[in-house]
DNA sequence: CATTGTTTGAATCATCCGTTTGACATGGCG
DNA sequence: CGCCATGTCAAACGGATGATTCAAACAATG
């Protein structure tokens, strides 16, 4: 057993894409600080100065880790908000629109990626939960973007809501997407039993209504109030 | 200049307590995972041996912090829920009522602890997205069954959604409480703007009106389902 | 074929990690 | 006083970490 075939040399790098895709796996698994250079290259069958021959550092791997996708995700989000805003315009848009708009494409973009789709939900939550200053550039100002789009939506979508207190209920829906994106499975298994499951695509839907209705707790017998700061958000 | 005055020994180690609090500030700050043992003892001016000597090991004094107020919190959080219990037994006690029960007693504690409001909700926070078998014993079993009587709380209170659609509403309410509480300062320069502030006593009462309109969502129009599988909850 | 730029591989670097050890100081008690 | 329990401390342990080096292997190009 264990011939020694001809080792085929892939041109360009093959490992290069392994070791992106070992990374993808680990890091949604077990996260971004436990994941060592060895664990990723001894999965990945590649060399330990293979990450930073490639990606310069171990950090340099982690943001393209993060790019991968993110810049994809926004992108697609980006696209949906001016649809909105177009469709939308002058008018405002119906809360569970808006919301859609920001989270379909979060699990939308699951088949462009070799991992499972309860991997790269947790991939994305991690990413959501990375320090701020731990984003590559490009995707901080996309997140920085898409917030503010977001809050003025909002704003104008909930008028009789304060702007202290539409902040802090971005935060809290923030936070459930977060925490559903990183800790589904432990509800899979009661949510689905034994069906085949569409699974993340449904549990959108329940995240859209539930954000919606928290959004907009109380709205209809509330009075205007002033204007007063943006919101921001992050989501 | 540093004249070699008398060092003063504490009985009965004075040192188990400074390793204490400066784990406590170090964990809340930058998380379980990227504090050493050498960054604890750097801070509490002892020993590196020492964490050794009076935990045990690291993971013992990891132990020491989350049970420390995890146990207090969780023993008020089910008194809260027998007061409830009996106050309405047989009725159905307001969503909004059972949510606070759950809620309150986190950021009441702060007081007990040497450690600023922010840094001690960060504590919390912390301790709440720890993956569950990194808790202590005690802390665990209490944490099952405060899940299990919330679950059947809600369920009485809200008999029109389904198992399957409760379970993941609690899901979304657990992250919004837990991202609040470890992203707060994001938003109180947003919201405190220059009053001095109570902060995050107020932020509760937003948290339980936005947990409580999400939670019912579209309950005045629905049916009665079947009974299903008992939810459960990281809360 | 020879040259050039790219990619691997094994070995090594300095640093940090959690933990252990053994020497040493202290204070209470018979 | 000796004795022991309780803490403290510097030093060292083995191991893991991210990064670097340099020679060898390779593909592409002229």
């Amino acid at each position: 057993m264990g011939l020694p075939m001809r080792e085929i040399k892939f041109p360009q790098s093959d490992a290069k894409r392994r070791l992106l895709e070992a990374a993808e796996q680990l890091f949604a698994d077990k996260g971004f600080e436990v994941v060592s250079v060895r664990d990723i290259t001894k999965a990945a069958e590649a060399n330990v100065a293979s990450v930073n021959y490639h990606f310069g550092s171990r950090e340099g791997l982690i943001a393209a880790v993060v790019t991968r996708y993110m810049l994809p995700v926004n992108e697609e989000r980006l696209a949906r908000v001016e649809v909105l805003e177009k469709r939308w315009a002058g008018k405002t848009a119906p809360l569970e629109e808006i919301i859609e708009a920001f989270a379909r494409p979060l699990v939308g973009m699951v088949r462009k990626s070799e991992l499972s789709e309860r991997l790269f939900c947790r991939l994305l939550g991690r990413i959501f939960t990375m320090p701020k200053d731990g984003l590559p550039l490009v995707v901080e100002e996309q997140m920085k973007v898409l917030s503010d789009r977001l809050g003025r939506l909002l704003a104008k979508a909930l008028p009789t809501v304060a702007p202290e207190e539409l902040a802090w209920r971005m935060h809290f829906v923030a936070g459930a997407m977060i925490h559903a994106l990183l800790n589904q499975d432990v509800l899979h298994r009661l949510t689905n039993g034994a069906s085949g499951a569409p699974s993340m695509e449904a549990v959108v839907s329940r995240f859209i209504r539930f954000a919606a209705a928290g959004l907009r707790e109380g709205v209809e017998l509330a009075v205007v109030e002033p204007k007063g700061p943006q919101a921001t958000f992050d989501f």
